[in-house]
DNA sequence: ATGCAGGTTCCAGTTACTGGAAGGTCAAGA
DNA sequence: TCTTGACCTTCCAGTAACTGGAACCTGCAT
């Protein structure tokens, strides 16, 4: 199957696949022509990496996701710990956007928003007194 | 002043800062010896820059906000539009860490982390049954 | 024969720094 | 005076994960 196929089947863009390549996620096989050509089992690594990675795995726990995934003596623990890593992760990330969006939120509350100059926004960055 | 000490009270790298100058957000003096001498001026600039980054605006958004600033004939609503398209932005990547976290942590829930094989977590991302 | 879609490689750019090498400067102490 | 160490300079490369584009090749249909 030409890259092409591969990235429809996959969800992932073409560039993207051939990128994985480079990195060594994926060894697809060569035509004649010298054209990369996947057979299923590529197909399912990619479809495996795309939703590792829409899952907010970074490329480098993906590929150690796969080598899991591959080693059929695997523990889950293992995974598993890869997994909570991941959500302590993606817990410290979001208290700091609702740290980000309360502040920010409070700002744009205090600000006018009209046609005049002073803006508690402004303010704040420049380190005046915090609007209360 | 020197930058180590304009580091200190901005709270920003020194590379940092130096990094501020090559893409043109602060422009120092230079000394005889032709080390960098901020002025009481450009650290408050700096300060400014640091607070910006840390309200998650992006190093051109700050460029604007500091073009805003120095503008005494500014709007507020110039400011507040661009504080609010942030708040945007932050209220759609918290949405999207939130789903992300509830599936990571339905996940880790289902796997029992063991020294067994049979992980769950591995099931969804190859594309089995999703867990329910 | 020709056109076009889709394949190939390689290079550069993105964001916002950060690390490191090689070397110049300054102030203090022996 | 010499040296040492802290601090400064520039420049180059690397990070994460692609993405865009140029220049070129291949396959298929008209």
């Amino acid at each position: 199957m030409n890259i092409g196929d591969a990235a429809e089947r996959s969800g992932l863009p073409a560039k993207t696949i051939r990128y994985y390549e480079d990195i060594r996620l994926v060894k697809p096989a060569r035509g004649e022509n010298g054209y990369r050509d996947y057979s299923s089992e590529d197909v399912h690594r990619l479809r495996f990496l795309q939703r590792a990675r829409g899952l907010g795995f970074s490329v480098e726990e993906c590929r150690q996701l796969l080598s899991l995934y591959a080693d059929k003596r695997r523990e889950s623990a293992d995974v598993k710990a890869v997994a909570e890593a991941k959500l302590i992760e993606i817990d410290r990330k979001i208290a700091e956007l609702v740290s980000l969006q309360k502040t920010l939120r409070h700002l744009v509350h205090a600000c006018h928003g009209d046609e005049r100059p002073d803006c508690p926004i402004l303010d704040e960055l420049s380190g005046s007194d915090p609007v209360q």
